[in-house]
DNA sequence: ACGCCCGCCTGTAAGC
DNA sequence: TGCTTACAGGCGGGCG
């Protein structure tokens, strides 16, 4: 379940592996991947020939910059992996729907057994019309607001955690302006994006507050520590290249997996003695979704 | 406004 | 052992 930590990991080795390159064919062997084409002809007309500029990200999805104002967005949805590749002639994965090969050599695949992920390529908004009130109230200025009106697809995101940062009273205000549980509000990709279930829980655990607190109801202090935690508790994993789970498929651009799970303090701890205080984690359902929690450690 | 559920998918694992 | 069932969850949509 790639989430904001794992999508920046992906971020940084793109750019170092395939900005530059110039795109020579691209091959799609499950349209579902580009279901926002009308076809998958359609999606390599937009891709082929163009040359990669840049490779951003907001929330969990990745923005290539192509060299004629044109994005590839990549989503990879709950199972998807980008995977570079030397030589074509490296045995292809099951379930390996998209392939980008470039001129100078090598291919880029993208491989998504439960294809709930998404590739397609995005043209800017054209400029004129609206004026910025469009955008969602917790928009920092500078780059976020420019990435949205290079992908309109991706206008309702809310801020990134990590590339916008807020002043804590102004996260207070946002955080004020919903009465939803703070599991619910911090997973709501129109608040911030970026995040899931994973991290939500982390993030949570670090501030020491429940998942179903009412989001208008925290004081100035407890706003403080959880602005601190999402930041935190990102960073850390992004220096720690993410989380590979057992039973998780992710994977960096080499093939190679995270090591932030060792550093987990209750997602997947079911039963396992708190990290902090010794009680066990408790797992229940939040919104239909595993939520793991210390009842001790959390008020 | 908000909580909750479904459908979309496949791989894994538990249950019978 | 082999089949069925449940579960994992990001996201969009719908319903109460």
């Amino acid at each position: 379940m790639p989430e904001l930590p794992e999508v920046e990991t992906l971020r940084q080795d793109l750019a170092k592996e395939v900005v530059g390159k110039k795109v020579k064919t691209v091959s799609v062997f499950n349209g579902r991947s580009v279901r926002r084409h009308p076809s998958a002809k359609h999606f390599r007309g937009l891709l082929e020939g163009r040359t990669l500029k840049a490779v951003g990200r907001l929330g969990k999805y990745l923005l290539v910059s192509l060299d004629n104002k044109d994005t590839l967005v990549i989503h990879l949805g709950m199972s998807g992996q980008l995977l570079r590749v030397k030589s074509p002639k490296e045995p292809k994965p099951k379930h390996t729907h998209v392939v980008i090969t470039f001129t100078q050599g090598g291919e880029l695949r993208y491989v998504d057994p439960r294809t709930f992920g998404e590739m397609f390529v995005s043209s800017p908004q054209p400029p004129a019309s609206t004026n910025g009130s469009s955008l969602p109230v917790g928009m920092a200025t500078g780059d976020g607001a420019a990435l949205r009106r290079q992908v309109p697809e991706l206008a309702h995101l809310g801020f990134d955690p990590i590339e916008d940062m807020m002043s804590w009273d102004r996260f207070g205000v946002l955080l004020r302006q919903h009465r939803t549980g703070l599991k619910a509000l911090l997973m709501d990709q129109e608040f911030v994006s970026g995040i899931g279930n994973l991290y939500s829980d982390e993030i949570l655990f670090s501030a020491g507050l429940r998942y179903d607190r009412p989001a208008s109801g925290l004081t100035a202090t407890e706003v403080r520590r959880l602005y601190r935690a999402m930041v935190e508790t990102l960073s850390d994993a992004i220096k720690h290249r993410g989380s590979t789970l057992v039973d998780e498929q992710y994977r960096d651009l080499f093939g190679e997996a995270g090591d932030y799970q060792g550093s987990h303090q209750v997602y997947d701890r079911e039963g396992e003695p708190c990290r902090r205080c010794r009680n066990p984690i408790v797992r229940t359902k939040a919104s239909g979704r595993s939520t793991y929690y210390c009842e001790h450690c959390q008020v």
